[in-house]
DNA sequence: TATAATTCATATCTGATTAGTATGGAATAA
DNA sequence: TTATTCCATACTAATCAGATATGAATTATA
């Protein structure tokens, strides 16, 4: 029942790019050293959340990463789904391998789908503008 | 970001007992044909909730398993609980591990801390007595 | 045009965890 | 004394988490 750090890293990367969006692109290698997260970890995270279309990315001399909206439209539930999936509390609810033949008789399963709707509507009350400091 | 097998069949576990507590002693063997789980696997199962006082077992023949409560005075957080340790949503929480040298400057500590209050409210607020049919 | 800086794309590795089985002992009623 | 039941621990296979490694593609600049 955890949010692997991948998912954690996400967050504090979506929070470094935005702090640091008013300047030039924001590099892996920034971030990195501000966050105390191997470059090569990073860039695999940052994979997901650019082919999510969160982050645009440029090559090169120069390079780097930048927002493609502002930071009051990212959910942090937006976030987390782009590097862990759907956060169903259990694999019965879990859409994309959809194992349970029980479901019909199932007693439990209102419990898991009152669970599922308590932690979506509680990441996705929350937008990265909450984390920057308002000046 | 998952409760485990054991966290549910021991929710599906409790409610059978209590279903079928009128009666006798509820049997392991009775919850693996009605449930469909191995006997071996319930058997690990139900240790974590006998050693956490949740249930009470007798051996021999005519023996079994029956609850120490009333079923309203089992909330489905404290049977996780006895399964999973606690429900922190990230490793950070986690309190048996203090693991983050980080927490003093962490922007994101006050966003898991929410997740894990709105986790922890919702599966306290229901207890085994809402799973059965009032009669 | 060469070079350094940067993202992009996969592959590989290691250790921990999950999910379950297996083995055998201890208690108890018939 | 035997069948039935819980109790305790060990073992295994598969999957997942948490990275690291390798190298290609793109771009500004000297």
């Amino acid at each position: 029942m955890k949010i692997s750090t991948k998912g954690r890293y996400a967050l504090r990367m979506m929070i470094d790019i935005a702090e640091n969006d008013t300047k030039e692109r924001v590099t892996i290698k920034e971030i990195s050293e501000r966050q105390g997260i191997s470059i090569k970890y990073l860039e695999q995270i940052v994979q997901s959340l650019t082919r999510a279309g969160m982050l645009r990315g440029e090559r090169g001399y120069g390079g780097g990463y930048m927002l493609t909206k502002t930071p009051d439209q990212y959910t942090i539930g937006g976030i987390l789904r782009a590097i862990e999936g759907n956060l169903a509390p259990v694999a019965c609810l879990d859409s994309e391998k959809n194992y349970c033949q029980r479901s019909e008789q199932c007693k439990t399963l209102d419990f898991w789908t009152g669970l599922y709707e308590v932690i979506d509507n509680y990441v996705d009350s929350v937008t990265l503008s909450d984390f920057l400091e308002q000046s």
